[in-house]
DNA sequence: GCGCCGGGCGATATAATGTAACGCCGCACG
DNA sequence: CGTGCGGCGTTACATTATATCGCCCGGCGC
């Protein structure tokens, strides 16, 4: 269900060195295999497993190799954290978010499912509405904000007939 | 601002009890300390430092020792856990969620200063629903929803006149 | 050319957070 | 009694994340 395949993995890497490119970000060829391994990922991959696949490509890999690069793709929000899971996704970002408008900072809500595991990211503006309004009211002013829901996915609620 | 002060500890320690007597859990007194000393702290607090102030009373204490206690709580719904931070926070719970007939699941937000570590629970019923709504839009059975929201509260926002 | 500087990265070590597994003990139940 | 189960002590380990040092390379001023 998440994971870009095969052309769409592509299409994704371009727009991703296209938007680099405009703000002066250097997409470098390790930051690029990084953001490939997230985005071939069917579900949101952990650091260490990211590692483990990045080392076919890269032996001398070590921890510090993958955190920058996620820091790095973090804050170009190519990718997100799931702080449910401590683990990364690919932002489905342009493509699917242009419509909305929201740049590479965008309001996201996560749905998780706790059978499959797969990792869903929408982008619903009456939720970050509706946060942003509950933390005006309490006086708060807000920077960035996490939604993540646990929870059945239609695939896995469909089969369940329990 | 967050953290139980005083008299206050005290009868939300007694109300926890009458809670866990209420649905037949075990308030043991382990679990009675730990819960004291993360209602104490002012902010969330890391199960490691929990541990090391748990150490005065129980000298023995280890890792699993704080970890069970602590899946009580939160099965209890006693405490919660802030995900972006790996942190526990008391829940204001009974008294603050009575008014809206939450039980010990109750839906809440977490709203966390950048600037003072201060970490507010809310328990705002529109973000639910938003949230709720966006799940089943997506064909989503929601469970657990997770709300957190980083920015800058009233006081450390009020006192940044920059 | 030459030196400086900064970002990117290799490499090692270590910190912080979280679990698995085993066994004891006390208590409820028959 | 014996049996089972929940709570907890204890040891070891797994997973996730960061600190630090130092090299390389490319840009920039001189
Ligand atoms: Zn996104
Ligand atoms: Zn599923
Ligand atoms: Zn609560
Ligand atoms: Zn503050």
């Amino acid at each position: 269900m998440s994971g870009t395949a095969g052309a769409g993995l592509e299409a994704a890497l371009a727009r991703a060195e296209a938007a680099c490119l405009a703000r002066g970000a250097q997409l470098t060829e390790l930051r690029r295999q990084v953001l490939r391994l997230v985005l071939a990922s069917p579900q949101a991959i952990g650091a260490y497993a990211l590692l483990d696949q990045l080392r076919a490509e890269r032996p001398g890999a070590a921890p510090p190799t993958v955190y920058r690069a996620l820091d790095f793709l973090l804050e170009q929000g190519l990718v997100h954290k799931v702080e449910r899971l401590n683990a990364f996704i690919g932002c489905v970002g342009p493509e699917a978010h242009a419509h909305c408008g929201h740049g590479h900072d965008h309001p996201h809500q996560f749905l998780i499912c706790s059978k499959c595991g797969a990792t869903a990211e929408v982008c619903d503006d009456r939720v970050a509405a509706a946060v942003a309004e509950a933390a005006r009211a309490a006086g708060f002013a807000p920077s960035r904000t996490t939604v993540e829901v646990e929870g059945l996915c239609a695939a896995c609620a469909g089969s369940a007939r329990q």
